[in-house]
DNA sequence: TTTTGAGTTGTTCGA
DNA sequence: GTCGAACAACTCAAA
């Protein structure tokens, strides 16, 4: 019998084998399957960030090892993809390379390169939906047009066709009887070194699909009862936790759609779907905007007079603004690549209005310190932090970060967990340490501006600033009293 | 075409 | 402490 003709099955952000359309489609052409993962050699402000990159490499590892397991080896290159792919193609023979379609620009770019280079070797590309629950190009509004607000997106969407029931993980992989070259996992040198920072994300997170489908199952049957009031409570884990996971795709959010809507209707099921098509909405957004992460979707904003703070920016970054719950949260992400959704609202808000710095750069620290780091979720949240996209909701709604620590961290015990230092203040006090009295915060042990920062700006005056600048933007008019 | 109802997540003020 | 109104009128999407 001659040599088979291989197929070849591209992972991108679809690292799992469960309900993978394009590993399945490549199996079903029952040739021997090449699995391949190329790493982009990509520059510019998006090029993956440091945690992104941990996380790639343990979950590559545990690509590997669970293909191995169906008797399949994960091929590894680097380089331009395109040019990569369509190499390997002409290399082993293949006449297919199937994929899951991701709605980054550079993806997008990458699949129109390819399949060109493809068909004029008489080739194919076969691309699949795997990343989102709809094909964003199918979601218009009546006139045709792409939606700009979430509600009607959103009941535009549960009309639509949804994901097709999870396919099954495939019980064997049959291997090419030639093993291309594949690159070394440990030669990427994904991990950090000198120093290595990854201790507090590996004792947070396991990056690979097993864990990631434990997580889901483990919500799935219980925390999700709490979600709907539990999720804005950053001092409870009454969240999933699951977003690094449903970025890298060692779950499909198709697989989390199908297991909600096996189970009975609640409020809290139905929220914790809302947020799957929050998520869908920002991946609808970049593909239909895939300038999101760069340019306001409001071109009026592209004049907004930002603030060049570097040291502002950096008392942001390190956790040292004087404001517990910013603080706090910047700690969170700083040290185990994640932060609670509630807080990122604050500290995002902070940023933007208090500061006055672009949230251009605040997505980007995200960028590079998120293991969850989206381009469509985070280029899509922080505009909606700066009011420069998605949200026509009145702008002088800033975020006051000592209520809302107040709020939803009343007993403190998110403040606490990571700002040590303040750990023994009274509750009343924890949110806004600069309130207290001198012998309260001696009680405490705490020297405002010594072991623990004084707010770096005034509250009050940040918020009437930031409302001047936006109103001035907004309406082209100076407020009738402006506050800076 | 024009009209109409509604929009993730807020804050402050004054009764 | 709690509650409703004001903030200021904009944009989106559907009828």
């Amino acid at each position: 019998m001659a040599e088979a003709v291989p197929t070849i099955v591209w992972f991108r952000q679809d690292l799992r084998l469960l309900d993978n359309a394009a590993l399945s489609a490549a199996i079903a052409e029952r040739r021997p399957v090449i699995a391949l993962y190329v790493l982009i050699e990509q520059q510019g402000d998006w090029a993956m960030g440091g945690a992104s990159r941990w996380w790639l490499h343990h979950s590559l590892a545990s690509l590997a090892t669970s293909l191995e397991s169906k008797g399949a080896r994960l091929m590894l290159r680097r380089g331009d993809p395109a040019q990569i792919v369509a190499g390997l193609a002409a290399e082993c023979g293949a006449a297919t390379v199937h994929a899951n379609i991701c709605p980054e620009p550079h993806w997008r770019a990458a699949d129109t390169a390819l399949a060109a280079r493809l068909e004029a070797a008489g080739r194919r590309f076969v691309p699949h939906r795997g990343f989102t629950l709809f094909d964003p190009a199918l979601i218009k509004t009546r006139a045709g047009g792409i939606y700009g607000m979430f509600t009607p997106f959103a009941n535009a969407a549960r009309e639509a066709a949804g994901p097709p029931p999870p396919l099954p993980e495939p019980a064997t992989i049959p291997p090419p009887a030639n093993q291309p070259l594949s690159d070394t996992l440990a030669d990427w040198g994904l991990r950090p070194q000198h120093p290595d920072w990854s201790q507090g994300m590996a004792a947070t997170f396991t990056p690979g699909e097993p864990a990631a489908r434990a997580r889901g199952r483990t919500f799935l049957r219980g925390v999700v009862r709490e979600y709907d009031t539990g999720r804005d409570l950053p001092g409870q884990d009454l969240t999933s936790m699951l977003s690094p996971h449903l970025h890298w795709g060692e779950i499909s959010a198709g697989s989390l759609w199908h297991a909600l809507h096996r189970r009975p209707p609640d409020r809290a099921a139905q929220t914790f779907a809302n947020e799957l098509l929050w998520r869908e909405f920002a991946a609808y957004l970049l593909w239909h905007h895939p300038t999101l992460p760069d340019r306001p979707l409001r071109p009026e904003f592209e004049n907004l007079p930002w603030r060049h703070d570097p040291a502002g920016l950096r008392a942001w970054q390190r956790g040292q603004t004087g404001i517990p719950i910013v603080d706090a949260g910047m700690r969170q992400l700083w040290q185990t690549g994640w932060m609670h959704n509630r807080v990122r609202m604050v500290v995002a808000s902070f940023l933007v209005k208090h500061l006055l710095v672009h949230w251009r750069v605040g997505a980007q620290w995200f960028w590079d310190t998120l293991v969850d780091a989206d381009l469509g979720a985070n280029s899509m949240n922080w505009q909606w932090a700066a009011g420069t996209g998605i949200d026509s909701q009145p702008f002088f709604r800033i975020f006051n970060p000592m209520t809302q620590g107040e709020k939803f961290d009343a007993d403190g015990a998110y403040v606490r967990r990571f700002v040590p230092e303040l750990a023994r203040m009274p509750d009343k006090f924890l949110h806004a340490p600069w309130r207290a009295a001198p012998l309260v915060l001696a009680e405490a042990g705490v020297r405002l501006g010594a072991t623990y920062p004084a707010p770096i700006v005034d509250l009050a005056l940040g918020r009437a600033r930031a409302l001047a600048v936006w109103q001035q933007t907004v309406r082209g008019t100076a407020p009738a009293s402006a506050g800076a």
